[in-house]
DNA sequence: TATGAATGAGCATTCATTCAT
DNA sequence: GATGAATGAATGCTCATTCAT
């Protein structure tokens, strides 16, 4: 009865989902987790139940709303992987999940908000290691990036992005400055006193 | 070595006071924003009223936590405005404040989920702009330290030191790599390219 | 009846708004202020959530009582201007009032705990105004009603009324009792020695 | 040891029994019962502990105030139950009593908010009864007093005057009219149409 | 005895989530 | 599927009362 019948509600949902996924970025940005179910709902012009008929939970939405974000700069990740110079494939992934970083206030306040480790799909997670992963290596093994960087180091720098973002800072491009600071103390010519390496994955 | 009798009860209170603090660093360490006024008492050994009357306000505690940090923050820096040279001045306070920072995770919980400005009372704002301003410029004056930084970019430095701190980073002394890359990366000598140096206060 | 189709949720909602009213005005007639929201919600079968719904606030709720109840003495008070007769019209507003007062318990326990003006919206306190104003003055104006009596001298004789319903008195029909004898107290003359009439509006 | 010894410490106990009395009057006149506990020790310059070691409980406290402001009505009509004329005495007495309602503001407010009887001791209420009850016999037996009057319809008229005093009436000497109007109505000469008694107590 | 800090049950209100329409 | 009214556990804060000093 339903094999050859297209799927016209489909429509419909799919174009429901998009539009509480963008009230969720604006109202998020706005006020952090602090921000309502009924906010969203409100915002998306819909009824709550319709919100939660595409997300289960408050936390799945927030999490719906990573995701997305994650998968951007990893895109950005891969694309820098094409880049044959492994310095200028590494610096410009940097610059990129830097920009996506400061352009998305939601992204920023509900990262800020999260305690402990970022609820992502593990698949997500794993790929954005091997991404990454891959680049640092390649820029450590041509010498141009410092031997003691670890992954989990990165974050670390774009978590200022955010602070940035966040109206904190009275220069909108702020970010620049910062990234471009950290890329030059990343350089492995740049290092001053090689710090005792602690053995860490 | 008290000249009169002290005061008596005051002690009690004193002590009290003391308690809820540092049950409060704990608690909200733990939990962040989300934890509650009940838990900060029961940690402190006492009851909700005890921590209403030291506090009026859940807001007004977590305002008390962080003052204290800054603070001690402040401390720092006005003991490194002491060195004469003026590039060691400015590190030493990095170094302080990214320690002081990585060691107390209600501090960076706290901070992180705050909108907007951080609510301190002015004259410990000022205090700190002075004396971090005058430590900036005085590296900045001697050649040392790169001329575009302003006061703001600092705190987006440290901000990644929290989330080291959050048990998102594996080793525990990443925060020392981090400081060190940035600072190598402010150093006037290592500037890459002089971004366009937009003029905001 | 209805021509086009009436809105199917609404009739649920008002029918809990009513229930909650209902539920509101015999808690309260109980207890006094004292009474808790969940006591309102319990009486009347529903959750709190669903009292904020319809009330926003605990005085809202009460607000609504008193309302409700000033609006159908303000109707008896409209009935009674259709009299011919002004002093029937004036006294069969003060009987009606006092009907009305004596029967609903939640309103003394209500009125009786405000302190300061009562809380009602502007038109509706004007409304009363014009309508017993109007009844007092023909009264007067037929000569029939103490020329001295003011406005706000009427609430004044129906607060016993409350003090007797509030089974502080031991016959049930003392309010009617009460009203007859401030009854003939207002009329012109029964006025014993007219007191030096003040001046206030 | 001490059973010459004067007893000092009662002066001062005393006195601040005194104190607390003032106090907890112009605090609940002002506030109702809502007024706290130490604001009553605030205004009456001691601490909270000796409001209570004078008044084990707050209700203690109230009753204190209405216990005081009863004895003086008591003694009011005490005073008038000299007078060799019935009518005028019980008029006297109703005078008296509705002057001392309209001076005290704590008096009505407190009044005011008491659900059910008066806690009053059962002495001072057989008294009240016993000497309001002799002026309205006497007044009946005379002729001049409505003969279906009960002595619980006299509470009834003062209620009114404790609206008046809370602000709520423009004219400050609403009261005088007030009870003079209720004299009027209860001369037997002006019953209008003697409504079928009730007996009841 | 006076003091005021400490106590904690009590209460108004919020908000994620469910479910009848 | 969509809606939004209903739910009620959870939480910040108050205030009468106690008790150590």
């Amino acid at each position: 009865m339903s094999q050859l019948a297209p799927r016209p509600l489909r429509a419909d949902a799919r174009r429901n989902r998009e539009r509480v996924l963008v009230a969720a970025q604006s109202v998020f940005g706005e006020h952090g987790h602090e921000a309502q179910m009924d906010d969203v709902a409100r915002r998306a012009g819909v009824g709550v139940g319709t919100v939660y008929r595409h997300f289960p939970t408050k936390e799945a939405l927030i999490e719906a709303l990573a995701v997305d974000r994650f998968e951007r700069i990893l895109a950005a990740g891969k694309a820098a992987l094409e880049r044959t110079d492994p310095w200028e494939a590494f610096t410009e992934a940097l610059w990129a999940g830097a920009e996506l970083t400061a352009s998305d206030r939601s992204f920023i306040e509900i990262v800020g908000e999260i305690h402990g480790p970022m609820p992502l799909p593990p698949e997500l997670l794993q790929d954005m290691n091997d991404t990454f992963g891959e680049l640092m290596r390649r820029a450590q093994a041509s010498g141009d990036l410092r031997p003691d960087l670890v992954l989990d180091d990165i974050p670390m720098f774009m978590c200022g992005i955010g602070l940035g973002a966040r109206k904190t800072h009275p220069c909108p491009d702020a970010w620049q400055r910062h990234i471009s600071i950290v890329i030059d103390g990343l350089r492995a010519s740049g290092a001053s006193s090689p710090l005792p390496t602690t053995s860490c994955s």
